[in-house]
Order: C-alpha cells, then sequence, then structure tokens
RNA sequence: CGGCCCGUAGCUCAGCUGGCAGAGCACGUGACUCUUAAUCAUGGGGUCGAGGGUUCGAUUCCCUCCGGGCCGACCA
C-alpha cells in the first residue's frame, strides 16, 4: 500500500521501515542505549600504540556511507562531532545468515538514521581514527532524507544556506551546518558567565511578570492578549524595568533577571518580536559605577568564551577591553554635525532636523528629535565601544535628573559596531518627579506618540514609600550574541526566529465529506487531490472523459491497485 | 509600507530571444573487504511556489497573490 503524496525517497524509506520489522528489529527501540564515548573525545585522544580505546560504544546519527561490498565506511555524528565507522560483514555476521550486513546495514540503513555502535578504536591506512564495528544497533529509523552535505578539506558541497530552510527547520540546520550548535552553544556561555558574575557578588535572580496589566518601562508597542477568567486585558511585557525596581523597594540589594521581552514592531536583521534582555538593579549605585560594571561584565563574558577580549565582527576587529570611550549625547552631536544644541529649543531643533536633512513630524517632542539627531548623524561612527552620556529628559522618564546639568539625566547606552547594545540610569526614586514624567508621557500619547509609557500607578506607590538610589541596566543578550559570534542577522542567534506561517503544500481543498456527496468513492479522494482536483467545484469543471481516462492512467502509473471508476459515475459526479 | 532579487527532483543549482524539463549529490539495482566529496555500471524520480492572462504552444513574457532575502521607511 503506497502513499502517492510520498516522494519515491520516502516510500522505499517506509518500505524498510517495514522490512525491518519482519526480520524482528524494532526501529524504534525503548530501551536505554548506554554509551561509553563521544566522537570528539576518541579523536582528540586516541593513541594507537597504547589502544586506549579498545571498547566503546556510542551513538549517533549516520551523516554519510562508502559501502565497498563486503566491509563500509560510514560518518556517524553525536552531539560532540563526526567520527568515521568501519563495518566489515564477516565481523557483523560471524555465522552463515548475512542479514544483518547485506539486508540490514547496507539497504535498509539510510543516512539520517541514528544507530548505535560498540567496537574499538584504530586508525585507517589513510590515518583516520576510526571506529571498528562489532555490532550495531538501530535506535531510530529516518523516514525523509536529509539534505545531504558533504566536505573536503573544509570546503562544504551542496550546504544548506536557503535561510527559509535553515530557521523554519531549525532541526535541519543544527544537523548539517554544525557550526550552527556552536553558535547556541556560545549563547549558552555568554548566559552562564554573565550569571555566574552577578551570583559572585550576591545579586538575586528573580522571576517577574511576562502578562502584565499595564506594559512599562520602555517605549514600545505592545503585545495584547485577554485573561478569560478575570476578563480583562493583558500585555506581554516590552521590559521588566518596573518589577525589578518594586524588589529593590523590597529590600533586595542587587536583583536581575533574563527576560524575554516582547514589542510589537517591525522586523528586520536586528529586531525579532520576542528577545532576550538581561536587566539588573543594583541599590546604592550610579550610573557612573555601572558604566565600569558594564565594563567587567562585558570583558569577563569575551574572556570566557574567547580567552581575549579582541574579537572580528563583519571583518572588523572590536577590542573589547576597558575602559570603554565616553561621550555626552551633546558631544557627540557637536563632534559630528558642528551643532551645539544644547540650548535650542523645540522650534530650533526642528530647523536644524531641516538643514540636516532629518525627517521629523509634529508629534515628536524635544527629546525625540535630539535623538534623531544622534541615531542619524553619530551612532553609526561608535564602532569601538563608546558609552554615550546624559540624555535629554523627554526620552527618559525613569531616569534621575542629572546631578549638575539642567534638561539632561543620568544615562548612559553603550554602543558597539554602531548598535545600542546597553541601556542604563542612575534610577529616579523620587515619586512626585515620577509622577509628573508619567504626565509629561500622557501628554506626548495625546500628540499621537503610541509608544509613550503609560501611568503605573501602582509602581509610583512603591517608589513612595522610598527606594534607595539605585542604578539599573539592560543587555540586549541576541545583539550581545550576535556580536560575540559573529552573526549578520538577530535570526541566527535566535533557535526559532519569528517567520510568517508556511502555505500548505497543497491548500486545504474541500473537505473530505463534500467529495462523498458528489458520489465520489472515499478511495479515490486523495488520488484526486493528488491529481490536483482540490476542491469540489473544480472536479465539476472537468470534462467527464478526460478525467475518466486520467484516473484510470493515474491509478495504473501509480501502481494504486484501486477499482476503476465506470464512466456513467465519473459524469454523475460531475452532473 | 516602498525598491531590487529569489522560489525548478530529497539537497545544491543550470535551463539563452517562448518549442519534448537538465546536471551533480542523494535514492533503486548490480560489482567491489582500509574507503573518505570512495569508485564503476545501470535505472527511477518533477503540480517548474499558487492562480489568472497573452500564445498554436509558457519553467521562460505579463498581472495578482503566497513565502523568503537584501536595501530603505517605520521602529530600538
Amino acid at each position: 500500500m503506497s502513499d502517492v503524496s510520498l516522494s519515491e525517497q520516502e516510500q522505499i524509506r517506509r518500505q524498510s521501515l517495514e522490512e525491518l520489522r519482519k526480520l524482528g528489529i524494532d526501529p524504534y527501540p525503548a530501551a536505554e542505549y548506554k554509551t561509553n564515548a563521544f566522537a570528539q573525545d576518541i579523536l582528540d585522544n586516541f593513541i594507537p600504540e597504547k589502544n586506549n580505546y579498545p571498547d566503546v560504544c556510542l551513538a549517533g546519527r549516520i551523516m554519510g556511507r562508502r559501502i565497498m561490498g563486503n566491509a563500509s565506511f560510514a560518518e556517524l555524528m553525536d552531539s560532540s562531532g563526526r567520527i568515521q565507522i568501519y563495518v566489515r560483514r564477516d565481523e557483523i555476521c560471524p555465522g552463515e545468515d548475512k542479514t544483518m550486513y547485506n539486508t540490514v546495514f547496507k539497504r535498509l540503513l539510510d543516512i539520517g538514521d541514528i544507530i548505535g555502535v560498540k567496537g574499538f578504536v584504530f586508525r585507517t591506512k589513510m590515518g583516520e581514527t576510526t571506529i571498528h564495528v562489532k555490532e550495531f544497533t538501530i535506535l531510530s529509523k529516518s523516514v525523509r532524507p536529509l539534505p545531504v552535505v558533504k566536505e573536503k578539506d573544509g570546503t562544504y558541497f551542496d550546504a544548506v544556506r536557503d535561510p527559509e530552510m535553515r530557521y523554519r527547520q531549525r532541526y535541519i540546520d543544527l544537523i548539517v551546518n554544525p557550526h550552527v550548535r556552536d553558535v547556541f552553544r556560545k549563547r549558552s556561555l555568554i548566559i552562564q558567565s554573565m550569571r555566574e558574575f552577578f551570583n559572585s557578588k550576591g545579586y538575586l535572580e528573580v522571576e517577574t511578570p511576562i502578562l502584565q496589566p499595564i506594559p512599562g518601562g520602555a517605549a514600545a508597542r505592545p503585545f495584547i492578549t485577554h485573561h478569560n477568567t478575570l476578563d480583562i486585558p493583558l500585555y506581554l511585557r516590552i521590559a521588566d524595568e518596573l518589577y525589578l525596581k518594586r524588589l529593590i523597594v523590597g529590600g533586595f540589594e542587587g536583583v536581575y533577571e533574563f527576560a524575554k521581552d516582547f514589542r510589537n514592531e517591525g522586523m528586520d536583521r536586528t529586531h525579532n518580536p520576542e528577545f532576550t534582555v538581561m536587566e539588573i538593579y543594583i541599590a546604592y549605585k550610579d550610573y557612573q559605577w555601572m558604566m565600569e560594571f558594564t565594563e567587567e561584565i562585558i570583558k569577563k563574558v569575551a574572556l570566557d568564551l574567547h580567552g581575549k577580549t579582541e574579537i572580528l565582527y563583519e571583518g572588523k576587529t572590536i577590542n573589547l577591553n576597558p575602559p570603554y570611550k565616553r561621550i555626552t549625547m551633546l558631544d557627540a552631536i557637536k563632534e559630528y554635525t558642528g551643532l551645539d544644541i544644547s540650548t535650542m529649543n523645540e522650534n530650533e531643533l526642528r530647523s536644524a532636523c531641516d538643514r540636516l536633512g532629518i525627517p521629523h513630524t509634529p508629534s515628536m517632542g524635544k527629546g525625540k528629535l535630539i535623538d534623531n539627531i544622534f541615531g542619524e548623524k553619530c551612532q553609526d561612527h561608535f564602532i569601538q565601544p563608546t558609552f554615550i552620556t546624559d540624555y535629554p529628559v523627554e526620552t527618559s522618564p525613569l531616569t534621575k535628573m542629572h546631578r549638575s546639568k539642567e534638561g539632561l539625566t543620568e544615562r548612559f547606552e553603550l554602543m558597539i559596531n554602531g548598535k545600542e547594545l546597553a541601556n542604563a540610569y542612575s534610577e529616579l526614586n523620587d515619586p512626585i518627579d515620577q509622577m509628573d514624567r508619567f504626565r509629561e508621557q500622557l501628554k506626548l500619547s495625546e500628540k499621537g506618540d503610541d509608544e509613550a509609557m503609560a501611568i503605573d500607578h501602582d509602581f509610583v506607590r512603591a517608589l513612595e514609600y522610598g527606594m534607595p538610589p539605585a542604578s539599573g541596566m539592560g543587555i540586549g543578550i541576541d545583539r550581545l550574541t550576535m556580536l560575540m559570534t559573529d552573526q549578520p542577522s538577530i535570526q541566527d542567534v535566535l533557535l526559532f526566529p519569528q517567520m510568517k506561517p508556511e502555505n500548505p503544500k497543497q491548500g486545504a481543498g474541500s473537505r473530505k465529506e463534500e467529495f462523498l456527496e458528489c458520489g465520489i468513492p472515499e478511495e479515490w479522494i486523495d488520488p484526486l487531490k493528488n491529481m490536483g482536483f482540490n476542491t469540489c467545484s473544480k472536479l465539476k469543471e472537468a470534462k467527464a472523459g478526460k478525467l475518466f481516462n486520467d484516473m484510470c492512467s493515474y491509478n495504473k502509473k501509480n501502481k494504486l491497485g484501486l477499482t476503476n471508476p465506470n464512466p456513467e459515475d465519473v459524469k454523475k459526479w460531475i452532473g
């Protein structure tokens, strides 16, 4: 019984599956398979003179085969890497019955199957460390052919590069592009390195709500959802800042969270709707202290990952060794535009934007205009790590006013490779000022800024009880990972980046019942769909004679063994 | 949201100004007991992203749609 919607290769593999079962071999055994070695360990540590791997057992996926008759080589890939195995007929099958080799190994196994092998390690004439297999076990049969990627001297042939396949079917990407697994191991290491550092300082890792009644802590459009029992809207968090600061009010010295945040905005090379941010808040510190702390974090991550602070990103050498350059936002603008905007009012800023050719809208306040000038004219210049400090109050509603500079706040962003990597402040802990700032946001919102923050009354209430002076900082983990692993796109550092839903290969088509109502035998429904008649109405457009002929030849060609319809019935279906 | 490019066998990709849909790998069959992008022989495999239009004839030209990429806009 063959299914014509499957490709030839898939059908053959399903047949192999049946043959294995007939031979009494379970293609998906339940039992634990105890291994005692990994491929990479063997490759690294095997010494032929010592014969130090006389009895190994390992499991993995078959990635390539070279069958020469009564002996074969194959590539086995486990979580650590690839190793060659050597299988000889008369050792797999010591007796008269050569089925295990001739039939099972040579014919019924395929690239992609997962097997376990037992044997000893040796080195071939060609000098390759290889497992001489004495016994193998099928652990999982693959019924869908894997893309075959071959490699010689570091050059890959037919590598899967199609981004759509790589991101939609990440499992394939991980199987056939070994360096991809490395990227995600490094991502894990980065997080581990930071967590270690924070824990060593005694800071507490916490978890705060993802579903929030008021999405606060950042300027962004949220995702909205609905809670049925409470019958209220809830928002997926855009930041965890306001909750973490409540915990500082609560008396913790330092709290941090690796948080998934969600922003309902555009997607591109550096933006995914859900992304990971590490936010940390520490009592009795200010943003000056936080700059040094941030330098330490970045340096430690670089050292833990690469053993050095010089990294290469898109061909550019970036030195992450502190101290990093510091420049105020106003000085940066002065340096790259020649304009001193420190005394300009909103109208003067608008004409400055016009002169610089920077677009702006009436809904933009003073802060956004300054931010725009910086973003357009300055940001790209900061390739080496640079702290941009002292942001205008209008774009920093949660930041303490600058201790000495009017209209500015104690805030910095860390720029690396022209991109914002971290954002930090001396946290605003004056509840009256905070309430005023929220009200300013409300005005912006009325002006048409749909990203202005909503007032979080409970957060203000918390501040009213008194929050110690504190400094907080957020690092984009995805962007940090891109930087540290030299990946060009955020999709390359997210295991499952957001994609539009995939188109079903052939539209849903009419339901089975509709075909049955037309009088079409059940066994013919799928074949008809495969012939292109997805819907009953489409079928009715066909000519009866041609349809009858097509069905008979389709039946014959695909060896379906169905009863051919008779021409009279076909006429009736079409009506 | 706009501009440019892409979608052909399981995978990587050819396919010219419109004329029977191709290659390599993979797969099937046969040979081969240290190969390594194994080799040799031989065979099968396609809704050319979907729908419509022009045409005697469309993978090719035109339109619409779907999916993807790059650049820009919006946005951190």
